[in-house]
DNA sequence: ACTCCTTTGTTAAAAAGATAACATAAATTA
DNA sequence: TAATTTATGTTATCTTTTTAACAAAGGAGT
């Protein structure tokens, strides 16, 4: 009912990514079809137990009450509030390649309240141009747009061997959240947080589930 | 020593995620510079604690012996055994905009056994040019070269209303992993698996630490 | 050669997280 | 209107995962 306060008790990490997952398959559905929907159906979407789906709401106090299904309206709007998405914040992207090029793209900023401001490079070709209307702009003109537009969070798409430097001077720019797609572990004073978007993980564990699957299927020969 | 089996446990999801960090920041140092590495000095470029690392080793019989520090090298290999990196595996990529072409142009894939067949796209313009010698056919082709090369995995890069129906194709041409780039949560059968890459979340989850993070500093307030 | 320090492997304890069970409440049907 | 069904909130139990503690083993220095 309140969704208000984490109440002083540590909130589990797997717990905000699920929140998170919940929050993307419900933003999907086509609004007609799902006014309202229950645990159960919400969590076979994401492979879970619906047992789960509750109790991570039961975390934020619940967000329905006993008899009724979850209103999906009242599900979005209270897990934008948890994750922060109801305050607009400013978004900035460093490394124009296709990686980057690709993040500007990407439409699904806006609606999480995320306000792509301006795009960096260093690359002389391509300051001055613009993708979906955000300007690429110089990197020595990093701090000084950071500092007019108030912008707290910046997505490193560089090359691995810029990485590290790029992360320096955004911090001395004053950025709080770094959303790193380079390979490499940033190193940052703590009170910045670095959101690790290692690519190569994702696709090493998937060779390992291909593996070991094979592996049961196969009688474990080797 | 043996580095072989699971012994029959069952591994927790974690630590395989933590084993692809390892290999990720161990190929990432400079040889020369390290040919050893104590569980002490890996779990800090991490953040997390010796014990950690070496309990998540152990679960594979470990890769060292007391005493000693691990060897790089040596740990470079098991993990990769561990990760099933160390056979071949063929790779494709379907949906080239701008993430399949960073995707695409992203050099890590031969240093993981992962050999890059073929790219894939609905455009004709797109469709008869290859990038970095790795040409882009037409999706119509798919089932063909999957079947001939025998591609176990596929990458989804296409826009999200492509994304089910392209992976219904791929498992009707029979690959077995699919690396899902979209924000989609797609439905397949039991035996494919399926390692989301959902951007978003890492985004939303970015929000809600520098969120949290503002509360502990600002005192709750609200 | 012996002691001290460092380091890993291993086992045990502690903490955290997921699952199940149950109480409560609304809607539907007889 | 009462009983049944379906649903969520909540608490308790159980499982998993992390952390700590300890034993074994090599290397360095005296």
């Amino acid at each position: 009912m309140t969704f208000e306060k984490p109440k002083k008790k540590k909130i589990p990490q797997m717990t905000i990514t699920r929140l998170a997952q919940y929050l993307n398959c419900l933003s999907l559905l086509p609004t007609e079809q799902y006014e309202e929907i229950s645990s159960k159906e919400l969590a076979s979407k994401i492979e879970l137990k619906p047992t789960q789906v509750r109790q991570d709401f039961h975390h934020f106090g619940g967000f329905g009450q006993a008899g009724y299904r979850y209103k999906v309206n009242d599900l979005i709007i209270g897990l934008e509030r948890i994750l922060g998405l109801d305050q607009q914040q400013k978004l900035i992207i460093v490394g124009m390649g296709h990686l980057g090029q690709a993040l500007a793209s990407y439409k699904n900023f806006e609606p999480l309240g995320l306000n792509l401001v301006a795009l960096f490079d260093v690359n002389p070709k391509l300051i001055g141009l613009s993708l979906r209307d955000v300007p690429i702009k110089d990197i020595d003109d990093l701090p000084a747009i950071v500092a007019k537009h108030n912008v707290t969070i910046a997505a490193i798409t560089t090359p691995t061997s810029a990485a590290q430097n790029t992360a320096n001077m955004l911090v001395a720019a004053g950025i709080k959240g770094i959303w790193n797609f380079s390979p490499v572990n940033l190193t940052t004073p703590p009170d910045v947080i670095v959101q690790n978007e290692h690519l190569s993980v994702g696709l090493m564990t998937l060779s390992y589930r291909l593996k070991t699957l094979n592996k049961q299927n196969d009688g474990e020969q080797e």
